[in-house]
RNA sequence: GGAGGGGUGGCCGAGUGGUUGAAGGCGGCGGUCUUGAAAACCGUUUCCCGAUUUCAUCGGGACGGGGGUUCGAAUCCCUCCCCCUCCGCCA
């Protein structure tokens, strides 16, 4: 959510913003219902700070066993007026950040102007893209030959776009689940959380997905959500805290299913398990201070390539231009891995700095020193990396004429096995 | 799922309709004393919103959330959430 003060003192910030985001507001709405909330409020607490003053008299009155008849009668109808404007001021409120709360983050001022993906800037590659002196297969015709790979019966035990793992297929998801928290843990300094993997729509709401997106989600019964991402339970993590700015920055990382109804995304584009309802992924995020975040997102990054480089998987590193950004992002840099069966990068990380934006959402703050007065904190958020994507990466990456599949040296080990055929 | 009990400040814990943002204690912070420390003693110690001559003052709000009763609610009523105990069920 962004400071209810922008609009006030610096629409054109807002303005420039959406601008840029090609996002469409109408401003001068949210500003006009902004000032009526102000106006509406100190016409009620003019009224509240009257009826204050003579219970304190009627009370003393009472004390002394005198007749308060006439105030009681009077604050009778202060106290009818009060109820009204209280609901007029809380209507307003209502509307007011309700609209607030469908409105994206501010890009930076460091981020390339630009409508789509195709304006997005390469900041950087590693590797080279992979060759073959045989034609490259997609991961989805390697796995179903070699039996990892099942869609047919996990569409029947499910739906479409969901999948199934057999034997080393499995194993190979579990290994990677294993390596990226591992490697988190032990190199990079993150604390493992395992958390719920349904959450509640307060909780969608601290981290951006609702009110906005919930065609994108799936929902239970009861009124909880599978969890879109563990960036939502992470964001959650802290909500409505007040951290001691000594432990900033804190760093934490989850495995998680994630579940995307997304209703309107269907294409050609989104074979094999590029693009399912239910997918692994091991997320990265940090609570920082407002003047770190801009650092701490340059390492982040880093966070998520070192498992690129240690799996040996060509990337390039992208820096999304405005219009391309998620919602609640300020800045976001993508990890798109070559998939030489795809003949394409795709993406398989996004990393963001969020500024402010959650925390206001969620209440989250800190505090620079004990006593000092409690400030928004920044959050910034990483998949380290997609489970799916990787292993889709890997069986492109790393096919052999004859359609077995090497397994990556760091995985050996855990795999117990070097091809899988 | 059934029955019962309970949710008050960083923590413990008083408070059942009228200066109670909230006794008392602990913890924290500042001070006195002390060579230093401890003890003791004194003081201090939440957050949000709004206004203004904006770092200071004033006003409003918050005792799990929301709603109601009332001139007035931490205190009474309704509802939702959460925690605890016992029973049932269950990986």
């Amino acid at each position: 959510m962004l400071d209810p003060k922008l609009l006030r003192y610096a629409p054109e910030v807002v303005a420039d913003g959406m601008r840029r985001r090609h996002t469409v507001i109408d401003l001068d709405v949210l500003t006009t219902l902004e000032e009526r909330r102000r106006a509406a409020l100190s016409r009620v607490e003019t009224l509240k700070a009257e009826r204050n003053a003579v219970s304190q008299q009627i009370a003393a009155l009472k004390k002394r066993k005198e007749d308060a008849g006439g105030h009681i009668t009077a604050m009778r109808r202060v106290g009818e007026e009060i109820k009204r404007l209280d609901e007029e001021a809380s209507g307003i409120e209502v509307e007011f950040t309700e609209l607030l709360m469908a409105i994206p983050n501010i890009p930076d001022a460091g981020v390339p102007d630009g409508e789509g993906a195709a304006d997005n800037v390469v900041v950087r590659a590693w590797g080279e893209p992979t060759t073959f002196d045989f034609s490259a297969k997609p991961h989805w015709e390697l796995g179903a030959a070699l039996g990892l790979l099942d869609f047919e019966r996990a569409a029947r035990i499910a739906q479409a776009r969901f999948s199934l793992l057999w034997g080393a297929g499995a194993a190979l998801e579990r290994a990677l689940m294993n390596f990226f928290l591992n490697l988190h843990t032990r190199e990079h300094g993150y604390t493992e959380v395992w958390p719920p993997f349904v959450v509640a729509p307060e909780s969608l709401r601290a981290s951006g997905q609702l009110p906005k997106f919930e065609e994108d989600l799936f929902r239970l019964r009861e009124g909880l959500y599978p969890a879109p991402t563990s960036e939502v339970q992470l964001t959650n993590l802290h909500r409505d805290e007040i951290l001691d700015g000594a432990t900033l920055p804190r760093y934490y990382t989850a495995y998680s299913p994630c579940f995307r109804a997304e209703a309107g995304a269907a294409g050609q584009e989104s074979r094999g398990l590029i693009r399912q309802h239910q997918f692994d992924k091991v997320e990265m995020y940090k609570f920082t201070t407002p003047e770190t975040a801009m650092d701490e997102l340059e390492s982040l990054v880093a966070d998520a390539e070192a498992v690129l480089q240690r799996l040996g998987l060509p990337y390039r590193v992208v820096l999304l231009c405005a219009g391309d950004m998620g919602f609640s992002a300020v800045k976001t840099y993508d990890l798109e891995v070559w998939m030489p069966g795809m003949g394409k990068y795709v993406e398989i990380s996004s990393c963001s700095n969020c500024g402010d934006f959650q925390a206001r959402r969620g209440g989250i703050r800190f505090r620079r020193e004990p006593g000092g007065k409690p400030e928004l904190l920044h959050t910034l958020n990483g998949s380290g990396l997609a489970i799916g994507r990787t292993w889709a990466a890997i069986a492109e990456n790393y096919q052999q004429a004859d359609g077995t599949i090497r397994v990556p040296e760091v995985l050996q080990a855990a795999m117990g096995m070097d091809v899988m055929k």
